[in-house]
DNA sequence: TTGTAGGCGTTATCAA
DNA sequence: TTGATAACGCCTACAA
C-alpha cells in the first residue's frame, strides 16, 4: 500500500493485485463499464470492500478533466433569501445528477497570482455566480478559460459573454412604489439601498426614481439611505434617521430583509407600521406573510430561478446552446404593511 | 499547450517555456519559496499573467495531499440556526488560512462501492459532519482511513473514536419545562420532537420527562407530537392537535424554528399566545427576541460552537492532540412568549 | 539559485 | 474480456 503515514492508503493497486486483475480492470468495474465478465465484477467488488478502498478524487479529476460536482459562489450572508435560491439550484443538480458545493466568500473571491478560487475546475465542472461575488478580472481570467460559468442577479461586464439569470427589478419597484403613492396616499417615501454594487439594487432605486417622478414628487436625497440587504445594517439606517428628526411616511426598505428589521426598529422606537410608518419589501420571502403586519412586497420567482441558473449552467457543462439572458418577472403582493386597508378610497 | 479542447490549458511547463526556466522553478514561485533570485520571479510572473495561468488545484492536490479547504456536511434544511452555525465556522477556518465548502445533502450521506463523497480528501483536508447528516457505515469507513472529522451536535457511535462538539441539551429543557410549570403554571405541557434519530432532540426530550416526573406531572402520549425543527412539520403537528381538538396549554417546540412556526399556527387559528396558549423553543436564534411576542428559549452558544469545532478539525489535521468531547452548557432566557409576566406570583 | 526526473492515483488507448 | 502503459499537471528530492 501506497504511504504509509496519511490516510489515503489503499489505491486501484491494491484491489488489483487482491484481486488478481490489472488496475484496468478495476477501474473498468469501477465506472460500470459492461466489458467486464460478471465473475471479475465479484472480485473486484470483494476486494473494494475488505480493502475499504475509496477512490482518490483528484487523481479521478485530473486523469478525466470532470467531477460531477457543480458550484456556487454567495456572500456569506445570512439572507434567507438564498436558502430559497440554493434549494431551486439543488434541486436540478440533484436530478442531473450532480452534487452542489457551496461557497460563501467574506469579500469579492479572486483570483491571485494564479491560484485558484476554492472552488474550480479541480472540484467543479461549473461555477454559478452570485451577484459581486467575484471580482470581475477574476471573472474575465474564468471566462478566457472557457470554464462553464452562470451569473446570478448580475449582468456580465459588455466583453465578456457569459449567461446569465435576471430579475426584472425595476418594473416591480416601480409598481410597489406608486402603489404607495396612488392607493395608500403616501408621499415621502424613503429608499434603502442594498450592498454597494448590487444591480438589483441599482435597478429597483430607479423604479423608485421613475414612480415618484411620473407622480410629480420630488426625490429627496435625505430619503435616501442604505440597508444593505441585511437586518443590522438596516436597523442601524433607520436608527440614524430618527435620531435626525427625518420625516417620512412611507419606507421601501429594499429587500424584505432589511423591511423586516426596519419594521421592528420602528415599532422599537414606539413608531405604529403602517399606522405611522408604513413600510414595504422585495422578495416575497417565506417569512414575510408571518410577521405582524403581514409585509407588502414585491414576489420574486427566487427559487424557481435557482433551478433555471443550475439548467443553464448543466447545459453548458453538456456543451449545449444556451440564450444568454434570461429575465424573470416580478409581482406585487398587497398585504397590510402598506397600510392600504387605512386609506380612504 | 496540453489539451486543445476543453478549458484547462496553460500548464506550469508552459510559463516555464514562457520564462526561460524550469517547471521545478516556476513551482518555486508559484509556491512563494524563498529560493528563487528576484529577477526569476519577475520573469515568472508576467508570463503567468500574460499566459492566464492558473494553477490545476487536481493535480496538486495529488501531489500534495492536501488541499487548503475544510468542509461541512448539513442537511439541506433552511433552518436560521443553521446560519449562525456556519457562520462560526466560517471565522476560525479563515483565521486559520482555510477555505469552508459546504454540502447540503438531502438525505444521509453515503460513500457507495468506493465512490466517496462530494466532499472528501480531493477536495478538503478535513470534514465537519453535522448531527446525523451521514451514514454510520461511512463514518465507519472515513473513520478507518484516518480522515479528520469532528462530529457536530452528534456522539459517535461507542467504537469509532471521533471528536465531538455537543450541546447540554437535557438541563436546559429540564430548566425551561420546570419554569413553564413552576413559575407559570401551565400544566399540560405539550412536546414537539425534532427529525428522527436527533440526539439533541432526544436529550430535550429526556429534560422534558424528567422535570413533569420531579414535579409530579404524567407524561400523557397525546402531547408527544413532531415538529422536526422544521417550521412546516410544526405547523402541521399544531394544526392535527387543533384539529384533534387535544387540550393544551403550553407547548415546547422543540427548537426556535418550529416555536415561532406554532406561534403563528396557533395564532392563525384564533389562539392568543401567551394567553390561550404559551410557546417555548431553544437555541435562542436572532430572530426570536424579535418575533411578537418575544420567544421564550434556551440559548445555545450556536457560533462559538461552529468555531469550537471548527479549530479542532484545524487542529486535528496539523496532527495535534485534541479532546474527543467537548460539551457546551445553555442558559434559560425569559420572555413573553411563556406567559410568565401575567402569572399570578 | 536552478534543473532533472520520478511519483501522486486514475483513466484511456492500444494490443493481445 | 483483459492487460500494459502513457498521459493528466504538479511537487520535491537530488544534483548541479
Amino acid at each position: 500500500m501506497a504511504k504509509e503515514n496519511g490516510y489515503q492508503r489503499v489505491t486501484i493497486e491494491d484491489v488489483a493485485q487482491r484481486a488478481g486483475v490489472s488496475t484496468a480492470t478495476v477501474s473498468r468495474v469501477l465506472n460500470k463499464s459492461n466489458n467486464v465478465s460478471p465473475k471479475t465484477v465479484a472480485r473486484v467488488e470483494t476486494a473494494v470492500d475488505e480493502l475499504g478502498y475509496v477512490l482518490n478524487t483528484a487523481a479521478r479529476v485530473l486523469a478525466n478533466n470532470k467531477t460531477g460536482n457543480i458550484g456556487i459562489i454567495v456572500p456569506a450572508t445570512s439572507n434567507p433569501f438564498l436558502t430559497s435560491l440554493l434549494e431551486g439550484i439543488n434541486q436540478s443538480a440533484i436530478t442531473s445528477g450532480y452534487n452542489l458545493l457551496i461557497y460563501a466568500t467574506t469579500k469579492q473571491a479572486t483570483i491571485q497570482g494564479g491560484v485558484p478560487l476554492p472552488l474550480n475546475e479541480g472540484n467543479t465542472d461549473g461555477l454559478l455566480i452570485f451577484a459581486d461575488s467575484v471580482d470581475e478580472r477574476t471573472l474575465e481570467h474564468m471566462h478566457r478559460h472557457q470554464f462553464p460559468m452562470v451569473l446570478l442577479y448580475h449582468e456580465p461586464p459588455p466583453d465578456l459573454t457569459i449567461p446569465c439569470v435576471l430579475l426584472e427589478n425595476k418594473d416591480g419597484a416601480y409598481q410597489l412604489i406608486e402603489h404607495l403613492i396612488k392607493n395608500c396616499g403616501h408621499r415621502r417615501i424613503a429608499f434603502m439601498a442594498g450592498p454597494a454594487g448590487n444591480q438589483d439594487s441599482y435597478w429597483r432605486e430607479q423604479g423608485y426614481r421613475e414612480a415618484l417622478a411620473d407622480n410629480g414628487l420630488p426625490v429627496d436625497p435625505a430619503l435616501l439611505g442604505t440597508g444593505s440587504f441585511h437586518d443590522w445594517e438596516a436597523k442601524k439606517q433607520i436608527e440614524k434617521w430618527l435620531a435626525e428628526g427625518l420625516a417620512f411616511d412611507a419606507l421601501f426598505a429594499g429587500d424584505d430583509t432589511a423591511a423586516m428589521a426596519s419594521i421592528v426598529a420602528l415599532q422599537q422606537a414606539g413608531r405604529r407600521v403602517p399606522e405611522d410608518t408604513a413600510v414595504v419589501g422585495f422578495n416575497n420571502d417565506t417569512l414575510s406573510q408571518y410577521i405582524t403586519p403581514p409585509l407588502t412586497t414585491v414576489h420574486a420567482p427566487t427559487s424557481e430561478i435557482g433551478r433555471t441558473a443550475a439548467n443553464k449552467l448543466l447545459q453548458l457543462i453538456r456543451g449545449e446552446q444556451i440564450e444568454q439572458k434570461t429575465m424573470f418577472s416580478t409581482q406585487l403582493v398587497i398585504r397590510q404593511s402598506c397600510g392600504y386597508h387605512l386609506a380612504d378610497k
